[in-house]
DNA sequence: AGGTCACTTCCACGGTTGCGAAAATAACGA
DNA sequence: TCGTTATTTTCGCAACCGTGGAAGTGACCT
């Protein structure tokens, strides 16, 4: 938006930091190299935030927290979830996906049950680390 | 719920499932029932799957494991996340938001450090669990 | 004081996401 | 075979999210 119309603002030279860069390496060079090198490729990275974001919805986190109990069909999984059919079946896809859930077919029904150990753990120490606040 | 009776399924004639529901009580309702009863309420969902978004993104990812090594400036944290300073601060908010990280200022800085052990917990297991898959 | 700088807030815009509804698919029973 | 039904796919929509850039705020320094 570049009509200063209403209101005269205070316009400044704007130069070094007016993109949001930080102008100067004022930073503690050291302590980023150092962390800079520790850090993850960007591959490992996307998995994981990949990961987490499988368990940021509600939606999800019930499905999974059920999964976690029992193998349950599609079904039994949208009630819980409190969800529609269809609705349950497209996260389930999605967590397929990423490899979290398996399933089996019986006759008609989907059976669907834990792939990944680490989605218990990760359920369990977020369940009572958010207790603490 | 009411739980009455662990069936198979004796399946009457119900209408269509056009909207995608589950027309029948196709439910296995004294598992729907167990799981439903050991489900966390609403509100403890709705913080787990907060919690887990803000690991589900590559920046804030980075963002948090750099803070799992060092106490950062903001500026030097963008550098890390290869992000915009404005950016960097806005993700840093909301993790402060969460309870997450917390901050220090010195002078014109503002050093943000890591106010949640669960954040370094569960970044090590998504890392080493994610190499499985 | 005035200027500079680190940081934050505001804003608009692409892209993504979760959803319900409807249609399509597969598999059972009669 | 045909009808029924659990599940998946498709589609469109509304809401949300992360981003860069610009502007605002307050603290240091000379």
């Amino acid at each position: 938006m570049e009509v200063t119309s209403a209101r005269p603002r205070r316009v400044r030279p704007a130069r070094a930091n007016a993109t949001g860069e930080c102008a100067v390496v004022c930073v503690d060079s050291r302590k980023v190299a150092a962390v800079c090198a520790a850090a993850p490729d960007d591959a490992a990275i996307g998995r994981v935030a990949e990961r987490f974001s499988a368990l940021s919805d509600p939606t999800r986190v019930r499905i999974l927290h059920a999964l976690c109990r029992a193998e349950l069909c599609v079904c039994d999984l949208s009630k819980v979830a409190r969800r529609s059919m269809p609705a349950t079946s497209q996260q389930l896809q999605l967590l397929r996906r990423l490899g979290l859930v398996k399933f089996r077919m019986d006759g008609r029904l989907a059976y669907y049950s834990l792939a990944d150990p680490w989605v218990r753990e990760a359920l369990e120490t977020a369940l009572d680390g958010g207790g603490t606040r």
